[in-house]
DNA sequence: GTTTGACCTGGAGTGCACTCCAGGTGGGAC
DNA sequence: GTCCCACCTGGAGTGCACTCCAGGTCAAAC
């Protein structure tokens, strides 16, 4: 228990569920920017970065690439000027979101027809 | 326009959204079995062929694994007797199905949520 | 009769998103 | 003071689902 908040690897990856070769993937390729190192160069990450994470997850949870989030967190590293681009970014994803959810709900009809077709002829 | 159901592969193509190289695939691997040719060797598909390929297409897209579609292919091949497993395995990723538009939903909820916090600060 | 175009085969290559590995460091527990 | 364990690095390897390619066949259009 630190005074600051502050996180080892281990705890990042108990918080966020992400490995801790994902965090160091997702560190190289410059989708987490700016993490802090111990004198020792080990990673010491905070609150915010554990946010950062969090919408990080929610993004590529809902199918988002890669290339996306890199697109998203260049934006961020801009500054204020360019949160209305954020805004239409995520919205623009927003909808995408809602096609799956609707082509789920779609496809998920046909399979119920398929099981229900299935159990008239057992 | 013949008098029997019978397709080219461009005809497949067009109807079932899959590309001529992905149902080349789908047959090397098993998962499209018994597929037809003519006397030169070219595929010919059936109005069957074309209702397994709307299958397939539904549970790929639902996020199936191509080693679950040969594992219900296999059911299928098997005969009559196994109706009762393919209900089981389509229950099996029905209820996948029901999470991941719960869990999309969930999702969509943060990303709502940060669309309306960049607009307070707009 | 030759050109075009749809089709064939086996096998190599691609893109994405990690995941694993070898070899090394540094600090706390005993 | 030594042992262990969490952590470090650069780079190679993996799994999935295609996708592309070279070289070839055949039938119909012109």
């Amino acid at each position: 228990m630190e005074c600051v908040s502050v996180y080892t690897p281990s705890e990042v990856v108990e918080e966020t569920g992400f490995s801790l070769d994902t965090l160091r993937y997702y560190e190289k390729i410059g989708l987490l920017a700016g993490i802090e190192r111990n004198s020792a160069g080990q990673r010491r990450f905070t609150q915010q970065d554990l946010g950062w994470l969090n919408l990080i997850r929610c993004l590529r949870d809902t199918g988002m690439p890669i290339a996306g989030m890199l697109r998203f967190a260049d934006l961020v590293r801009q500054g204020e000027h360019t949160v209305a681009e954020r805004i239409e970014l995520l919205e623009e994803h927003d909808r995408r979101v809602k096609e799956q959810i609707a082509n789920l709900a779609e496809r998920q009809k046909y399979i119920h027809h398929k099981i229900s077709y299935y159990r008239s002829v057992l």
